[in-house]
RNA sequence: GGAGGAGUGGCCGAGUGGUUGAAGGCGGCGGUCUUGAAAACCGUUAGACCCGGAAGGGUCUCGGGGGUUCGAAUCCCUCCUCCUCCGCCA
């Protein structure tokens, strides 16, 4: 959500953002709302100072044992007109409020304007890993090593979830306890185990809702919410407090499941597990103050890319469009790892600094030891998408015989060196 | 799930319809005193919003929301959170 203030102030550029993201938005109806909603409140709040000396005068006269009735009378009518004119500026609120909420943020000025093809590849590490042989995709790979069961998880929950068994289950596992121990040791993340449901309140604080409620999966007669990201638990953590802004930066990760419908990409990578309806991941996340934000978002990539580097796996960093951002971003960097079945990069992270959109929405300030509180800036990343990273490693770490070798710092987590094919065909 | 109790400022804690945005204490900050410190004493110590060029003025906020009333921290309704007991349960 942007600054009531800001916002008047600086129209052309919310216009312009507009265009960017190919939005129509009526800014001359919102411009026209809140002058008239700070007229009534101008007007009702003068009324009001005109009662409080009235209830002083009442409560005088009441004390000294003279007649108040005739003042009383006078102000029930005051009274009732406020009451109204009270609802008619909430009404306004809602109105404005709903406005503002659907506005998403303004990209930052390093950010190319333009679609996803002005994306812009900011470096490249590694190579793509040489075979010998046609290189299998995942679903093949994971039939044939018995670890991936799709067509049993679609019994059990339908499309578009998985079945991870034995050494299968056990890499999940692994990269996530590997990805938490690099973050929580080195990179100096503090742990955190939340929720996996949330309610519409978090939600709306990461912008999440009210635009994109059809992407998430809703419990039926609650508040309720399945995650769709871990973003959403962790702004939450502070949402509505004040923090000592001496403890900036606090960073934070975690563990979760994340819950997409996947509402709009129905026919979008249908085989195997790169878009599923539930997925792990662990997420990275800053609470800052604004003057380090972008600083901080270049850690922030970096420490994601660790974590590829570490796994031996070949990626490229993108710096997103303003068009390809997402609503809260102000700036973003896609890390996307290279899949040999596809001989394409596909998205495995993405890094945002949301600068003080999500906080104000959210209500996360910082107050310095002199000065006055401030909003703080968020930013969120992916480190990794854990179910990506299970099938990236799986595609380029497959061998000729059909095994799947384990880079060095997973093994310790997984007590073996190597995937084996299955022997024969069997459950 | 059932029964009961409680939510006041950074913290503790008064306050059950009328100068209470809120006594008192603690903590914080500034000062006096002191070689320095402590103690003591004095002062100070929320935020959001509206009008205004500013000075300044005003409104709102006592867990959230709604209601009663000329007027609500105080009365009513509702939701949330915490505590105690019972039941159930990984």
């Amino acid at each position: 959500m942007h600054d009531l203030d800001y916002f008047r102030q600086n129209l052309p550029r919310f216009e312009e953002m507009a265009r960017l993201r190919n939005l129509t938005l009526n800014f001359a109806e919102f411009i026209e709302l809140d002058r008239q909603r700070r007229q009534l409140i101008t007007n009702v709040e003068s009324r009001k100072a005109q009662r409080n000396k009235a209830s002083e005068e009442i409560a005088r006269l009441k004390k000294s044992g003279q007649d108040a009735a005739a003042v009383i009378t006078e102000m029930k009518a005051v009274s009732d007109g406020i009451r109204e004119d009270d609802q008619r500026i909430a009404e306004f609120d809602l109105r404005l409020n709903d406005f503002l909420l659907v506005i998403p943020n303004l990209p930052h000025v390093s950010v190319p304007p333009g679609g996803p093809d002005q994306n812009r590849e900011v470096r490249r590490w590694g190579q793509p890993p040489n075979f010998d042989f046609a290189p299998r995709p995942h679903w093949e790979i994971g039939e044939r090593t018995g670890i991936l069961d799709l067509p049993r998880a679609a019994k059990i929950a339908g499309a578009r979830f998985a079945v991870y068994k034995g050494p299968g289950a056990r890499l999940e596992r692994a990269l996530a306890n590997f990805m938490l121990d690099v973050h929580t040791r080195e990179h100096g993340y503090t742990e955190i185990l939340p929720p996996f449901l949330v309610n519409t309140a978090s939600l709306l604080g990461v912008g999440q809702l009210p635009k994109f409620a059809s992407d998430m999966f809703h419990l039926e007669g609650t508040d309720l919410w399945l995650t769709p990201t871990a973003e959403v638990e962790l702004t939450g953590l502070y949402r509505d407090e004040t923090i000592d802004a001496e403890t900036l930066p606090i960073k934070v990760c975690a563990w979760t499941a994340c819950f997409r419908s996947e509402a709009g990409a129905a026919g979008k990578d249908t085989r195997g597990i790169l878009r599923q309806h539930q997925f792990q991941k662990v997420e990275m996340f800053k609470f800052t103050r604004a003057e380090d934000s972008y600083e901080e978002l270049e850690t922030l990539v970096a420490n994601a890319e660790t974590i590829l580097q570490r796994l031996g796996l070949h990626y490229r960093v993108m710096l997103l469009a303003t068009g390809d951002m997402g609503f809260a971003a102000a700036k973003t960097y896609d890390l996307e790892v290279w899949l040999p079945s596809a001989a394409t990069f596909r998205e495995i992270s993405s890094c945002s600094n949301c600068e003080a959109f999500q906080a104000r929405r959210a209500g996360i300030r910082a107050k310095p030891k002199a000065g006055k509180s401030a909003f703080v800036h968020t930013l969120n990343g992916s480190g990794l998408a854990v179910g990506r990273t299970w099938l990236a490693l799986v595609e380029n770490y497959q061998q000729a015989d059909g095994s799947i070798l384990i880079p060095e710092v997973l093994r310790s987590f997984m007590g073996t060196d190597r995937i084996e094919p299955l022997k024969q065909s069997a459950g």
